[in-house]
DNA sequence: ACGGTATATAACTTTCAAGTAATATTCGAA
DNA sequence: TTCGAATATTACTTGAAAGTTATATACCGT
């Protein structure tokens, strides 16, 4: 059977791809944060935070936990999980690569020369 | 001195955020391809095939050779070794959050009943 | 019940990247 | 030295996501 390779969700990498939803991940890491202080960290308005929020909590990267009318967002392991596993698979293929691709220019040069 | 978090490099994250790049990157695993057989093999114009190439180039995940007319495109290991490190920093963390977050629904009933 | 606070949502504008069409460049071969 | 093939580039159109403004909803304390 052929080798499983992880498909990489489009959608996750997106939600990564944006710098303030980056500076939020970031902030993210050192606890779960309210709307508030996130929006104000960031010195985002607070429905441009909410909508990049809502963007991370659509893929899954956050959740939200409902306290009174506040909301804790806090991140999600899973994402980060299924990313580094795309990413360990592309280990190991580099250097092969590298051979084969010293291979080929060698193909290429005899091409060339004869 | 504070922690090192390495600094993930947005370029990056937005050049992989897009299915026909992450197709072409797919692709690539298996061994370095010219334009035209990318092109064919993932049904893109020439000239979208070769724009998606060289935001791909442009922060560094392939690298091209040339030999006659022909370009060869390799992917290159090291923003994908920059990515994995990143992806990594955030290992452990998310488990003591959990712990904080514990914590945190903790006070936040005890604020609420008392 | 009322007023203030925290957040979400909807409607809108703007910005930027995806996609397309046409043209330029470079190379090998006849 | 011309011709066709491979690729890049430029100019353009379009669509989607970023950002903004205004409003709605839900909650707590009084």
């Amino acid at each position: 059977m052929p080798v499983e390779t992880p498909n990489m969700d489009v959608t996750t990498l997106k939600a990564l791809a944006e710098p303030n939803r980056l500076a939020i991940i970031e902030l993210l890491r050192e606890s779960p944060l309210t709307v508030g202080e996130i929006s104000h960290q960031i010195k985002l308005s607070q429905p441009h935070t909410s909508k990049h929020l809502k963007v991370l909590s659509d893929c899954g990267i956050v959740k939200v936990l409902a306290k009174a009318n506040r909301r804790y967002y806090k991140l999600r392991p899973e994402p980060f999980q299924s990313l580094e596993s795309w990413i360990k698979s592309f280990q190991g293929i580099m250097e092969e690569r590298f051979d084969n691709l010293d291979r080929l220019l060698k193909e290429l040069k005899n091409e060339g020369e004869f």
